[in-house]
DNA sequence: GCATAAAGCGAGCGAGCGATCGCTTTTTTA
DNA sequence: TAAAAAAGCGATCGCTCGCTCGCTTTATGC
């Protein structure tokens, strides 16, 4: 799979994503029409993310986004009733549709090393198709109220689970070598993420989507194949 | 080496990196007695990670930082010029006491294996001994000005070639597997980088750096020792 | 083509921000 | 202990923020 396959078969535009967000928060919309909605909606998506990306969330002001829209003060407030609920709207359902992806991603792999490269792919893949949403959603959590902050924490927790349960199947089925399973998730997510944060470093490479999950799947593999690998020196001091 | 040992020989306490501050803006500083200085930057040096971190750093306001500290806003004023060069003083003399020590940890170890083993090691520790300026630097980085922005940059840039270059030599010397070294190098500055990011996550599972740093540290050898590893399907459909 | 509903507007509000400065309190010096 | 120096203070300033609301403009239905 590449990325270039992934893109045609998920075919997530913005238009869809708006067409969400306009359905989970019909009541504080003003917009009656729905293609009027979702045309500002979408106007409204993406400069959120583009101007909290560059300087912040809680750095922009509505009135940039004024700006940046060429809607009146008074027209965006049709479609949030704060600036606080149109952090909450852009990432609860972000995180909706990127988990649906994620799942629809991995039912068809088969055995334990097939999914691990599935996984893999399927998030470097998703990353890189809503690359500006995954950072935003990435650097702005902590910026939520603690029911909300909770559920980000969650969310990070349910696809590290998705990795360690890869793996624990591939150990119990001899595929792969035994040891801390979640650990070994924990490192592979963290490979992942590095994918989005650290976009302007990969970009002055030229290194592509594709040549990056290549790496990523051989490091993971080697880390999944030989974890009881011995190593020089005095390990497991831990607490 | 484990984190106790590092900690014992490194020593560095916050009174040290106060007196750095102190010495590097003695201009833009109105008090006159170093005991004094050191004493409130040290108040406004705690407050201001714990703040920031919390909420972020264009969020905390300088009344925050008041309440805090127990000085009055005057008071604060004469240790900046401005909010903004706070945030240049923290972020500028955190780095270079991070690099004065990095470099420190490594001027010892010999052999490439070894010297992966240390680069891993002291960054880890490092990271733990000062994990809420890491925190805090990587967070703020893009608050800043163009030209202190591209310094962070560069920093992030340089501890990566510095584990580029060992994997390098150890391919040259024949002790690693050929492959791209930068690369690899990134995978495992991202690893290193999780540990300060997700602290939330590693201590409610009671993992310990030195537990974290044997892992990372296993999972780097098997990337290093393997890199020429085959791998099933079809990766390298590169940029 | 006119009435009515929908959408869009932007000056203006109170709140809270970063920053200042004339004054008081504390410490040092002789 | 009195004078001088240093440190500390907080009311106040100009400004910008998030947000509102009475009004105008545009689209729709008959």
């Amino acid at each position: 799979m590449t990325f270039a396959q992934f893109s045609r078969q998920a075919s997530l535009s913005r238009g869809d994503i708006c067409r969400e967000i306009l359905a989970s928060h019909r009541e504080s919309i003003k917009a009656k029409k729905e293609a009027t909605a979702v045309k500002n909606l979408e106007l409204i998506f993406d400069a959120t993310l583009a101007l909290a990306n560059q300087k912040g969330f809680q750095a922009m002001t509505v009135r940039d986004l004024s700006r940046a829209t060429g809607l009146s003060m008074g027209a965006l407030y049709d479609y949030f009733t704060s600036k606080e609920e149109l952090l909450e709207m852009v990432l609860s359902t972000g995180r909706r549709v990127v988990m649906r992806l994620l799942e629809r991603g991995l039912q068809e792999a088969q055995g334990p090393l097939e999914q691990l490269r599935a996984a893999i792919r399927t998030h470097l893949f998703l990353s890189e198709a809503m690359q500006p949403f995954f950072f935003f959603a990435y650097m702005e959590a902590r910026h939520l109220g603690e029911e909300q902050k909770e559920r980000a924490k969650q969310s990070e927790l349910a696809t590290e689970r998705l990795l360690a349960e890869i793996i624990q199947r591939g150990a119990k089925a001899g595929l792969m070598a035994p040891g801390d399973h979640q650990m070994a998730a924990a490192l592979i997510k963290a490979m992942l993420q590095d994918w989005y944060l650290k976009r302007w470093k990969y970009a002055k490479r030229r290194v592509s989507v594709d040549r990056y999950a290549g790496f990523v799947e051989r490091a993971a593999l080697a880390l999944c194949l030989g974890q009881g690998l011995p190593s020089p020196g005095e390990e497991m001091t831990g607490s």
